[in-house]
DNA sequence: GATATAATCGGAGGTGCCTCCGTTTCCTGA
DNA sequence: TCAGGAAACGGAGGCACCTCCGATTATATC
């Protein structure tokens, strides 16, 4: 039922469009950080130097673009996961990512109605993005443990709920405060008890 | 910290504008029962021969006036409970009734989403129409218990999870007729074993 | 390089949202 | 009955949404 493989996912985009296709997602990326889900299509278009119709060629709805948008964000930030197990100790990369984590989570949360309404709409976004992210925590976890940097007791999912718990806490004034507390507590959890610890 | 209680919940109206709010009422009702929670206030307005501005001052925002359409039409649906039960055998109209409940689910059924929008938002809107719904419901359900044309060993809240799957029941094209039969089926259930069943 | 053409662009235009404020209407107290 | 003032009216105006289609441009072909 999909389109076969071999010609990419969709058809090559002409240069001229895809190169319009990107600057819209850099700019949209910006703005819906800056003035959350009902930043306006046309100040998108505008600042991107395309006209309202490209956009809307593009991203037949708002949903589209946040959802591409939203999908790209994650990719980097799970890439970032990779990025920092390479130059860093397994379970200094583990803490940063959760640091990042939350400085991404903070950076959505103007956004938060418009996901909500996303991933009602499209649930397989959230069943994608979710499972990306939780791999990453995966892998990193797995690597500080393998390490005996942490210690190997651990449940993944009791991390992804203490996250997933600073992804849906209140909106008050101290919550990057709080959150970032949250995450360095878990780290100490999880060091406690660690082969390292005990040396 | 609120005002006064004596001189009325928050003043009376004017006679030009509680006018116009009830005109406006009536029409928001016909519209969104027509196009969906989508309806144009603009439009809205015109119909019932008012400014846009006027609609505005009565209903600050689309779910002010979604909440009110809502919560009258809630009543009118509950208070038909008792004019029925004066006119009817009890059982009769309690299998009239939730008859009637299923008519005003399918009406609304295009405003599902805003409804949900305003229940998220609003959450004791959706708690007092669920109890006057509920009670209604409960006072039917006894009247026909006391007169022995429905068995007494029944739970209401079953029948409330009953009605409240007709309501989330996906919209499917034959949801009117499957919801119809469900109910009949409901009074068979209840009627069984009753005492008037058995004479 | 020139040409054909299919893909893409872009913005005018019609509609709806919401605010603001000058004008009109209702009510009260004398 | 009337005058004064508070309350309500209503629509112009500014902005955003989204569609539609003539103009433009990238690419394939010769």
């Amino acid at each position: 039922m999909k389109e076969a493989k071999p010609p990419a996912s969709t058809k090559r985009l002409r240069a001229d469009a895809s190169r319009n296709r990107e600057k819209l997602i850099g700019v949209a990326a910006i703005e819906f950080a800056e003035r959350g889900g009902s930043a306006s299509l046309e100040e998108i278009a505008r600042k991107a130097g395309v006209g309202i119709g490209t956009l809307y060629r593009h991203f037949p709805t708002r949903e589209h673009l946040v959802e591409v948008v939203y999908r790209r964000e994650v990719e980097v930030l799970c890439s970032a996961a990779d990025e920092l197990a390479q130059h860093n100790a397994p379970d200094v990369a583990l803490a940063e990512w959760m640091q990042r984590f939350v400085d991404y989570i903070a950076a959505k949360r103007g956004m938060a109605n418009s996901l909500r309404i996303l991933f009602d709409a499209n649930s397989e976004v959230f069943a994608n993005t979710s499972g990306m992210i939780a791999s990453a925590l995966q892998r990193l976890v797995d690597a500080a443990v393998a390490d005996g940097s942490v210690r190997s007791d651990i449940d993944i999912s009791d991390i992804s709920q203490a996250l997933s718990g600073i992804y849906s806490a209140p909106d008050t004034s101290d919550w990057r405060d709080r959150s970032r507390r949250l995450v360095a507590l878990l780290m100490d959890g999880l060091r406690w008890g660690s082969a390292k610890s005990r040396r």
